[in-house]
RNA sequence: CGGGGAAUAGCUCAGCCUGGUAGAGCACUGCGUUCGGGACGCAGGGGCCGGAGGUUCGAAUCCUCUUUCCCCGACCA
C-alpha cells in the first residue's frame, strides 16, 4: 500500500506559529551584521561621513551613491516612521509615484529644458526619452488633473517617501549631498490661495513636530524659492557648524532667514558731508581691502571693493560690464545681485583689463565713464572712503560720491548680512549660525497647475486653476545631520528616537558564565516583550571591543551584565552621554529603561 | 565645467626623488595565552601597484594618454 501524501501543505504547517507576535526589533549581535572600522577612509571629509563609514552604516557604490547597510537602514526607517506618522496625523495621504518618468511631462512643464544637467535623462529600448525623477511635481499634477474635477474633492495633500536622483555637480559629504537619496515629498492642491496658506501653516507646524520628535536642534527660516518657484517658502535647518547654509536670526524676535534672503537694511541717518580731499596713494601688492586698510591704517569699514561682473545679453550676443560696489567688510550676495541686474557672471581678468585698463585688485568706480555702477546700500551712505584707483599698485583715499565720482546708477541691497546688522523687522540685531537644510516648504501657487492645465470646477461651475503647495524632507540627509549634531570622540550620539537600537546589553563573558548568560537572556526577553528595540551583544567579544562598537554606532542606553554586579543582584546601566555608570537592582532595570525611553 | 591633489592588500599608509624579486599597522584564517575599554604571541591567506601605451635588458618607480576619487567655486532635500 502506498503511503498517503498529506492533502495540502497547510495540514502540516503549524499555522498557530503565524499567530504568535513577530518581534523583528529584537536582535542578537551574533545574528546581526556589524562591520565597524577603526580608521575612517581617507576620502571622508566631514565627521558624519567618517562616522557613518566607520559605523558600517553606509558603503559607497559610486560617487554620491551608497548602499544602506543594516545599521544605517534601521536609522533611516526610524526617521521615515516618524515622518509618516506626523504626515498622516496632519491629514496628508501617502501614495508612491514612479522613479522613472516620461520626458513628455517634463517637456509640458518646461523643466525638460530648464532643469539642466542635474536631471538624469535616459532612453528606453524604443529610444523614448525618460528621466529619473529628481522631484515629482509633474507626476502628481498629472495624477490630480486626471482624477480631480470638482472643488468638492479639494483640498488634497498627497505625499510619498521615495528615492530621488539628482545628478549633482559635486556630490560630497557622503549621504548629505548624495545623488541618490530618500526624500519625503508632499504636494497639496487647493481651491484658493487662502486654503493653500492654511495648509502651509499646517505643514509648518507638522515639520516643527517632526524635527522635534526626531530630537534635533533645528530652526525654521524664511528662504529663497530657488528654481522650484512660487512665493512663500521656509527652510528647516538642523543647526551644525559644518552646515552649508548660513542663517541669520534675531534673538529678540521671531525673525529668521537664510542669509541668501535676509535683507540688509540701509544704514540709518544721512551720508556725512565730504571732509577729506581726494588723494592717490601707493599700495603696492595690496589687492585685498583687508591689506589696504591695514597699510593705510583705516578701518575696513572705510574701504570699498569693486566687483566686476558681466551681464550677458543673449539677444545681442554681447555682455554688459557692470561694477558692483560693496563695503570692504561685506560680501556679495549673488542671489540679491541677480535680482537687481539679472543673470550675470564674474568678469574674467582680461575683460577687466579691457574695460578699466587695470588689473583686478586695484579697480574702483572713479573715472569709469559710462560704465554702470551698482552700489550696495551701505556704500551709498559712505563718505571719505578708500577704493581702487584703476591703476596697478594704487588706491584712492577721501573719495566722495557727487564730488569725485558720480552717484551710483543703482543703490540696492546686494550684500550678505553680517552679525550685528539690524534685524529687518526692526526689533534687535542679527546673529548668524550655520545649518543643514533638511526640510523645505513652498507655496507653489499655480506655477505647475497652469503649465499642466490642472484645473477644477468651482461652486459656480467655472473652471479655475488649482493652487499648489509642496513640502520636502530629506530623510537620508537627516541621518547625516543628526550625526553632525550628535557625536563625540567615541562615535555617534543618536537621539533615542532614531538610534539603530534603543538599548544594548553587553554581557561580560556570555559564553563562560551561566549566570551572566541567564541574566542577559532574561533581560533581553523582558525588554523585547516590552517592545524595546534591544541589541544583545552575544558575540563573546572582548569587553573593550563591544563597548567601543556600541558607542560608535550610537546606542543611547547600555546595560552591562557581569558576574561582579550579579553577585550583588545588580546590573550596570550607562547612558551614552553619562560620565558615570550606575548600578541598579536586576528587577528594577526593565522599568527604569522603559521610563528612560518614554521620557526621550 | 574651471582650478588644486590623489590612486599600492578590505581600511590607514610607506616604497617612487636615485628603475633591479611588493612592505608595515589594522582587518581576516588557525593555534595558544588573555578577557570590565578596540589585547598579546606564533603560523597563515590576500595586491597584474586604477587602466592603456611608451622608454628600458628590466617599470609600482620615468614619459604620454585615459578612468576614477577627493578638495575649492556655480546647485539643492
Amino acid at each position: 500500500m502506498r503511503q498517503r501524501l498529506p492533502r495540502s501543505i497547510w495540514t502540516t504547517f503549524p499555522v498557530e506559529s503565524l499567530l504568535r507576535p513577530c518581534r523583528p526589533i529584537a536582535m542578537r549581535s551574533s545574528r546581526f551584521f556589524l562591520s565597524t572600522l577603526k580608521e575612517a577612509p581617507s576620502d571622508a571629509e566631514i565627521v558624519s561621513h567618517q562616522l557613518m563609514l566607520r559605523a558600517g552604516m553606509i558603503k559607497r557604490l559610486a560617487g554620491g551613491i551608497y548602499t544602506w547597510m543594516p545599521v544605517g537602514l534601521r536609522v533611516v526607517r526610524k526617521v521615515e516612521k516618524i515622518v509618516r506618522e506626523e504626515m498622516d496625523r496632519a491629514g496628508a495621504i501617502e501614495l508612491s509615484m514612479p522613479a522613472v518618468q516620461p520626458a513628455e511631462l517634463w517637456q509640458e512643464s518646461g523643466r525638460w529644458e530648464k532643469y539642466g544637467p542635474e536631471l538624469l535623462r535616459c532612453k528606453d529600448r524604443h529610444q523614448r526619452d525618460f528621466v529619473i525623477g529628481p522631484t515629482h511635481e509633474e507626476v502628481i499634477t498629472d495624477v490630480v488633473r486626471r482624477e480631480v474635477k470638482s472643488y468638492r474633492q479639494l483640498p488634497l495633500h498627497f505625499y510619498q517617501v521615495q528615492v530621488k536622483f539628482r545628478d549633482e555637480i559635486r556630490p560630497r559629504f557622503g549621504i548629505m549631498r548624495g545623488r541618490e537619496f530618500v526624500m519625503k515629498d508632499g504636494y497639496s492642491f487647493h481651491c484658493s490661495f487662502e486654503d493653500l496658506q492654511r495648509e502651509y501653516r499646517n505643514m509648518f507646524d507638522t515639520y516643527t513636530r517632526i524635527f522635534t520628535r526626531l530630537g534635533l536642534k533645528f530652526r525654521a527660516v524664511a528662504a529663497d524659492t530657488g528654481s522650484i518657484g512660487g512665493t512663500g517658502s521656509h527652510e528647516f535647518h538642523v543647526l551644525a557648524d559644518s552646515g552649508e547654509d548660513a542663517l541669520a536670526y534675531c534673538p529678540d524676535s521671531s525673525f529668521a532667514a537664510n542669509v541668501e534672503l535676509a535683507e540688509a537694511l540701509a544704514p540709518p541717518g544721512i551720508r556725512s558731508a565730504a571732509s577729506a580731499i581726494l588723494q592717490k596713494v601707493a599700495t603696492p601688492g595690496r589687492t585685498r581691502c583687508e591689506d589696504v586698510a591695514a597699510l593705510l591704517d583705516v578701518p575696513l569699514t572705510q574701504t570699498v571693493k569693486a566687483i566686476a561682473i558681466v551681464v550677458d545679453r543673449p539677444l545681442t550676443g554681447s555682455g554688459e560690464f557692470v561694477l558692483i560696489l560693496l563695503r570692504g567688510d561685506h560680501n556679495l550676495n549673488e542671489i540679491k545681485a541677480q535680482k537687481v541686474v539679472g543673470e550675470f557672471r564674474f568678469a574674467r581678468d582680461e575683460e577687466i583689463v579691457t574695460a578699466l585698463g587695470c588689473q583686478p585688485g586695484y579697480i574702483g568706480p572713479v573715472g569709469v565713464g559710462s560704465l554702470r555702477v551698482v552700489a550696495d546700500r551701505s556704500v551709498a551712505a559712505m563718505s571719505d572712503f578708500v577704493c581702487g584707483a584703476n591703476e596697478a599698485d594704487f588706491h584712492l583715499t577721501g573719495v566722495n560720491f557727487g564730488r569725485d565720482v558720480e552717484e551710483p546708477a543703482v543703490v540696492a541691497d546686494l550684500r550678505n548680512v553680517v552679525a550685528g546688522d539690524p534685524s529687518p523687522d526692526g526689533k534687535g540685531r542679527l546673529e548668524l549660525c550655520r545649518g543643514i537644510e533638511v526640510g523645505h516648504i513652498f507655496q507653489l501657487r499655480t506655477k505647475y497647475a497652469e503649465a499642466l492645465k490642472c484645473s477644477f470646477l468651482d461652486e459656480s461651475g467655472r473652471s479655475r486653476t488649482m493652487e499648489m503647495g509642496c513640502y520636502g524632507i530629506g530623510v537620508t540627509r537627516i541621518v547625516g545631520a543628526a550625526i553632525e549634531q550628535g557625536h563625540d570622540e567615541r562615535g555617534i550620539i543618536f537621539p533615542a528616537a532614531i538610534a539603530p537600537f534603543e538599548v544594548c546589553i553587553v554581557p561580560m563573558g556570555y559564553a563562560k558564565s551561566e549566570a551572566v548568560r541567564d541574566a542577559a537572556d532574561a533581560l533581553y526577553c523582558e525588554l523585547t516583550r516590552a517592545g524595546i528595540d534591544v541589541l544583545l551583544d552575544d558575540r563573546n567579544e572582548r569587553p573593550g571591543v563591544m563597548f567601543a562598537e556600541m558607542e560608535l554606532i550610537g546606542v543611547p542606553h547600555r546595560v552591562v551584565v557581569g558576574e561582579r554586579g550579579l553577585a550583588q543582584g545588580k546590573l550596570e546601566y550607562r547612558g551614552r552621554v553619562d560620565t558615570e555608570p550606575q548600578m541598579l537592582p536586576v528587577a528594577a532595570l526593565g522599568r527604569f529603561l522603559k521610563e528612560r525611553l518614554c521620557s526621550g
